[in-house]
DNA sequence: AGTGCGACCCGAACGC
DNA sequence: TGCGTTCGGGTCGCAC
């Protein structure tokens, strides 16, 4: 599933194939993935060439000439740059490109979504205008996290999931960081210290460069799609483990808010502390 | 403003 | 074995 390191791979593979490519047609064949209005994304876009791919947290952003796409490929979704012109299965988005290739993307659970914006509007009419500050951004610091957690009386396995305070870090990526950090998940985030704030800025840093390094994570076995077929699974601490590296406790799982939660209870502390 | 939760999906995993 | 049920994952939107 991609987080930040992975959507990082695809945005770097993908910018080294398309720059300078023009889009001759467009089909859209899960009308829903679109949340901008369908007919405008579908022939605004003809014509427009790719300028640029950026990413924003967990989200990908094509700049044409005259606009951007902004993609999220939430659990599943992935593009392939291929000549393939058969329309597989799954597959709800396909760009026809000007040198004979095609721009396909697939999504076999439909969760990805698309929109389409004039270049003043990215973060005004996209959920882009939310996105809190990346863990490489400098302005990223204990002051900033400090002010943010002061009226979370939520865990910090939540918080740190809220794409409005960091962006990027996901399910796994937060249990990582908080083991990395000793930090309980579910302690409130309105009491950590600032020596505790500092630990989640540092382990993220790190733990996500390693992550890009090794081009992201792939924990199910998904058959491998444009650049996402990382191996920092292999290097995971905590998410998946049955067994703390430090100091050999059993790695407990519980649910928080809804998602699989993986920690040490004897190096992070349990549930009521 | 902060919090919690349903909706969105469907293949895989699970339970009987 | 075969069938039905549950689960998971990120984000938005809504209710309180």
């Amino acid at each position: 599933m991609p987080e930040l390191p992975e959507v990082e791979t695809v945005k770097n593979v993908l910018k080294k194939n398309l720059i300078g490519l023009k889009i001759l047609e467009v089909d859209v064949n899960y009308l829903d993935m679109i949340k901008t209005n369908l007919k405008e994304f579908k022939e605004k876009l003809v014509n427009e060439n790719f300028i640029d791919i950026k990413r924003y947290g967990k989200w990908l952003v094509f700049e044409t000439s005259n606009y951007y796409l902004v993609s999220h490929l939430r659990m599943e979704g992935k593009y392939y740059y291929t000549k393939r012109c058969e329309l597989e299965n799954h597959e709800h988005v396909v760009f026809k490109l000007d040198n004979g290739y095609f721009l396909r993307y697939k999504d076999v659970r439909k969760f990805g979504v698309m929109y389409l914006v004039d270049k003043d509007k990215l973060f005004i009419d996209t959920p882009l205008k939310n996105l809190g500050y990346e863990p490489f951004n400098n302005k990223l610091d204990v002051d900033y996290l400090m002010d943010k957690f002061k009226n979370k009386r939520i865990s910090i396995k939540t918080v740190l999931l809220d794409q409005e305070i960091i962006s990027g870090l996901g399910n796994i990526y937060v249990d990582e960081v908080l083991f990395k950090s000793s930090i309980s998940p579910f302690k409130k985030a309105n009491l950590l210290n600032r020596l505790e704030c500092q630990k989640i800025i540092d382990t993220s840093r790190e733990i996500l460069s390693a992550a890009i390094k090794h081009g992201g994570t792939t924990i199910r076995s998904y058959t491998s799609s444009l650049g996402v077929t990382g191996n920092y699974q292999n290097y995971l601490l905590v998410h998946t483990k049955k067994i703390c590296s430090i100091c050999n406790s059993g790695i407990k799982v519980s649910k928080i808010n809804g998602r699989s939660t993986y920690y040490c209870p004897n190096c992070q502390g349990e549930a009521n502390e």
